[in-house]
DNA sequence: GTAGGCCTTAGAGTCGACTCGAAGTCAAGG
DNA sequence: CCTTGACTTCGAGTCGACTCTAAGGCCTAC
């Protein structure tokens, strides 16, 4: 039980650690991002916990990997509910995952196709002459589903 | 030279063909994204040709794989260009072949974290108590860099 | 000939997630 | 004391990419 007082993490802090805006941690509190109120100092500035942080540096993975603020808030929202609330937290952890693979999977297939086109026209470039593809046609197409 | 003249193609079947809606793909035109006007019938009806569908195969995969609506612009405007614009057009594919990849590597990490505290969930889920983690703290924190 | 269906246009509206600006408060340093 | 700078609130603005609406034209089938 170590209350050792450590400097206090206002906004600038955490924004720096977090690598959010102090005015999107204002938002994301506003929307009830976060499971705890944030603290605040005699002058009515926000004072962060390094659990706070922790959190924050996930919501910002789960942002950046596609989770909407709704869902975060939700998730959020069950923290606050102890274990009873552990099933549906599981459930949507499992559904921001499958979503993330597909994502993987869509952008797998576009890198596909990407690296494809770079091969031939390095190709083109390499051999030094236009023969035809040029306008970008059929021969660099999609394959069909 | 066979110049059978196919069913024209109207904007509904390209639309099924693309998953584009109608909407979106006289947007896409009006943005200037394919590279040649799209043709038109006696009602004034859009008639797109094969290689126009071909390449939208290509502008939707592109988009997916979040490529902007300015950049695939250009991309078209190139082809328009002839062989003098392979080089630019080159750099653009290599360009957005690189955010691709960074987008990967930004969904891989955060999926890393979500398998993680899945596994985590189902660990204690399986052995029936609450043994402290039910508030998400740092315990399912993100590894630090 | 008229109803249905697909198409046309121009332009307005929506959505999510910030992002910014204005006006004000507070503590510390010179 | 006064400035500086980090903070506060609230509300409005932005951005990209659609998405939809309204008003109308043309062709086919009954």
């Amino acid at each position: 039980m170590s209350e050792i007082t450590e400097a206090p993490m206002r906004i600038a802090d955490v924004s720096e650690r977090t690598g959010l805006t102090g005015h999107t941690l204002r938002f994301y509190e506003s929307e009830g991002l976060l499971p705890d109120p944030v603290e605040r100092d005699g002058a009515g500035h926000r004072v962060f916990t390094e659990d706070q942080v922790q959190w924050l540096l996930v919501c910002s993975k789960m942002r950046s990997s596609g989770m909407s603020l709704p869902h975060i808030r939700r998730y959020a929202e069950l923290m606050q509910g102890g274990p009873d609330t552990v099933g549906e937290r599981y459930e949507i952890l499992r559904e921001h995952e499958q979503k993330v693979r597909d994502q993987l999977a869509e952008l797998q297939e576009a890198l596909g196709i990407i690296e494809n086109k770079v091969a031939l026209y390095a190709r083109q470039m390499a051999s030094g002459d236009a023969d035809g593809l040029w306008r970008d046609g059929p021969s660099c197409a999609v394959r069909s589903t």
